[in-house]
DNA sequence: AAATTATATTAAAACCATTCTAAACTGTTG
DNA sequence: CAACAGTTTAGAATGGTTTTAATATAATTT
């Protein structure tokens, strides 16, 4: 549980502006027990049923990277034509069920270490993202 | 080298007429020393510029997706608004370089076996996709 | 606490990759 | 060759995301 003052507070030490807009997707995001997947439609629709709220889309994409950006969410990318947010900022890996489009967490201990043996001069491994696609398992 | 009759043949037998397009589509993508990457975009000009011809946008998405079906392409998703797919249809991963917005092979012995020790009731992995973001190396 | 400045929000328009539409065309089969 | 089913096409539609430019709000200065 975090209070609307630490919000207010993380938002302002990030160089944020702590606005109406940015606490509430604060309170929305990171007021849960558990971290989530969400994309931008389903943000929105939480915001108005749970928050009761109405913020412009712009506003909500432009918090939405600017979280991104601080490292307070992860993009996620999936075969789709919709971006993925991960309130789950630790090094992970994910499952993807496409008959429900629904992305689930993959601990590190559920991969394993993955040690990339091929080097490419002058550019260096920003980051290892695994995805499993997963399918109705029809027998 | 692949002659114009095989790709006649080739498309015939997956049930897909061979049309004067998915023919010169064919010899752009199957015709090469190499496997490759490419996005719609890239296609189109290839076709044009090597080719000299002109093929509908929407014929070039429609038989893009019929050969992704018949397993002679691969997409591959990565964090951009645009699908690449690629010629090579074997089993195995990618580098993307963030600032070239490439994407390169890493052969299976590039990455070795991924063991994926959870898994979700009801549901089979269908594929596992391992994606290696590349950064410019400034030391 | 008012005035000033800088930043954020907003609705609506623009963007752009992709898909759809429906009319014209082409390969196939008898 | 006639008839049919499948294919191509230009242009319109779609839908997620970004831009615009006017308005509003937070921070800073006076």
């Amino acid at each position: 549980m975090t209070t609307t003052v630490e919000f207010i507070n993380k938002l302002r030490n990030s160089g944020l502006r702590p606005t109406k807009q940015r606490i509430k997707i604060c309170e929305v995001l990171f007021n849960k027990e558990t971290t989530f997947h969400f994309t931008i439609n389903d943000l929105v629709k939480i915001i108005e049923t749970e928050a009761n709220e109405k913020i412009s889309l712009a506003t909500v994409y432009n918090t939405i990277h600017a979280f991104e950006k601080k490292g307070y969410l992860k993009e996620i990318q999936i075969d789709s034509n919709q971006s993925y947010f991960d309130t789950n900022v630790t090094d992970h890996h994910h499952f993807y069920d496409i008959s429900e489009k629904k992305l689930i967490d993959l601990d590190e201990v559920d991969v394993g270490p993955i040690n990339i043996k091929k080097s490419i001069p002058g550019k260096k491994i920003k980051s290892v993202e695994v995805l499993v696609k997963l399918d109705t398992d029809n027998q």
